[in-house]
DNA sequence: CTGTTAGCGCGTTCAC
DNA sequence: GTGAACGCGCTAACAG
């Protein structure tokens, strides 16, 4: 055995006797058949040495990698890490392999982070980034790599995009609140910056509340990091408006916001469902668990990951088609947070 | 530009009107100094054509790719994710990319993500799985990369690993327990099977109840996923046995287990530390949020990645000292679900 | 059908 | 100090 410790396509051609090109046919152009004799030897040999390509070798050559990039803005965001999971499964299945970039919320980096992972040849992006600052159509376009977007678009890229469908979700959400008789509503979203997605589900709430006016009330509150004074009072405020018979709701714009409202809700000594309605998007794990348990909207996160992978990968194999979109439909998780009181 | 978009060693050479060894030279041994003229107009045209070495064609001629293979047991796992997140902070900041490998759980890939990885020709790997069937040593020892073991230990295998140090940890949660008055204790982990973190920490429960006898009684509890019946009469058995006012509490061995716990204790309808006490492994985000509070052992996860991750770049820059093991201490929360109810 | 040759982009001898 | 030549492992264009 070599020093490297892997075979080379040179040790099975001399073990077969034969040449490397001809290893290399019978690798690569399978269809195209070489004398059954000389097929049996080297598949011996191959077999024997226990020889696979070097990816590394073939990426320099024949110029793909079977590498996929994937930049993540934030890895700490669970709804980020849904996806990576769901992603990454679906690259191995179709034999790449994943190499990862976290941003660290750091937007700059995004320049960065494609270049360093282009110069490892990758053969496509996943994205699920900021977007800000769209010289990423740019850089992508530059390197004339595939990629697709999750969750935030970036405007004026024409790639894939795959989402929840935040229209659609938040009609439901909506809907399901008004139904129990909730009038006031507050929507309670990160600020909304650049984010697609955050934008999306805003206005998505505006229109719901414009389709049940007069009956039914809204307003928005952009709930920043460090500050839960201000939510403090914003919840208050809510409650007040809910005072002459109408009940008050929350919508939180995903789990982080949730988390935020759920301790704010601790702060204020109130209950969920009782003192306030409430339907988060995203469902975490221990949303069942707080107070009568907290409704949700569960994202289909793996199969957004998935199906982003698969976008990808369909283009890799020479797909031409015109950017697709995919929203795919969350499921509203009915829990106490949301019921009727009696 | 080239058709390939990114500029070449040769284009550099050509436009600085020198050879490619010396542009190559003036990248790799910058020690050895060439003629200030000619540095001069290589480092202009570098500058100029936005030159970048090819790690690939690097790592093909050099043998190292500045590339590190991250398998993970289960990326579902919260606290993977969270070493996941150090490790990748390090090896960035360390000029390295990650190349992640999920094995779903499915320990019998192990083998396959090490060759796989090692096609890519990896500098090194950050291994956090089962460990079981412990052929990974052969198999990593074949390739001759060093690796760094997270939180599980692999039987035999003689490399750097990185880990909370179970014992303390466990010695200062019961220590606390008993403190508070708690005298009938139970520890719920998930089934052990060979999974060295499980089995220390069992180990160590064991260990600190014998330390306090006879004054505390404890018991060890395997949860099986799906079992709820189990873990619910359990629990009944413990209250059971804290009657002749001995105050029970519960240990979880991590955060699944946490959360089950607190399923379980919903299905109940009983109340953390009123009804029971508790301490749990790992500190999710949600912690606070359960009743009164859960009080948890918060793993320094961001530094077991980190550290893990800086302990193999250290290798990779040549240190060849004999295995070393990080126990890194774990911080107690203390909560309402183990505070002494009056 | 198969072997020979020429690169992919780079590092590294070896001469000059 | 610097350039030419070779090899890393593989694929693709030509021959035969």
């Amino acid at each position: 055995m070599k020093p490297t410790g892997r075979a080379t396509i040179a040790d099975v051609a001399e073990a077969a006797g034969v040449s490397k090109a001809t290893v290399s046919r019978f690798l690569n152009h399978r269809e195209r058949l070489l004398s059954p004799d000389i097929a049996t030897r080297v598949e011996a040999a191959i077999a024997k040495l226990a020889y696979s390509p070097s990816p590394m070798a073939q990426a320099l050559s024949h110029g793909r990698s079977r590498l996929i990039g994937l930049i993540v803005a934030d890895i700490t965001n669970p709804y980020s890490v849904a996806v990576l999971r769901g992603a990454e499964k679906a690259c191995q299945d179709a034999g790449y392999l994943v190499m990862l970039f976290n941003l660290g919320n750091e937007s700059e980096r995004e320049r960065e982070a494609i270049n360093a992972l282009a110069g490892y040849q990758v053969d496509g992006f996943i994205l699920n980034t900021l977007g800000r600052g769209s010289n990423v159509v740019d850089a992508v376009t530059l390197h004339g790599k595939p990629a697709v977007l999750v969750d935030r678009r970036h405007t004026g890229m024409h790639t894939d995009f795959v989402s929840l469908d935040n229209h659609a979700a938040m009609r439901d959400t909506c809907g399901h609140l008004v139904e129990g008789g909730y009038r006031e509503l507050l929507y309670v979203t990160e600020p909304q910056k650049g984010v697609s997605s955050r934008r999306e589900r805003t206005a998505a709430f505006g229109a719901c509340v414009a389709a049940h006016e007069p009956r039914v009330a809204g307003e928005v509150f952009e709930s920043v990091e460090g500050e839960s004074d201000a939510l403090d009072e914003a919840l208050r405020a809510l409650r007040q408006r809910a005072k002459r018979g109408r009940r008050a709701a929350v919508v939180a714009g995903n789990a982080v916001v949730t988390l935020r409202v759920a301790q704010a809700m601790a702060r204020l000594d109130w209950q969920f469902g009782a003192d306030l309605g409430f339907v988060g998007f995203d469902d975490p794990e221990w949303a069942s668990l707080i107070g009568p348990g907290l409704s949700t909207v569960a994202q289909p996160t793996d199969e957004i990951g998935r199906a982003a992978a698969t976008c990808l990968i369909e283009r890799l194999r020479g797909l031409d088609a015109a950017p697709r979109q995919l929203l795919l439909p969350g499921e509203l998780m009915v829990r106490g947070s949301s019921q009727a009181q009696p």
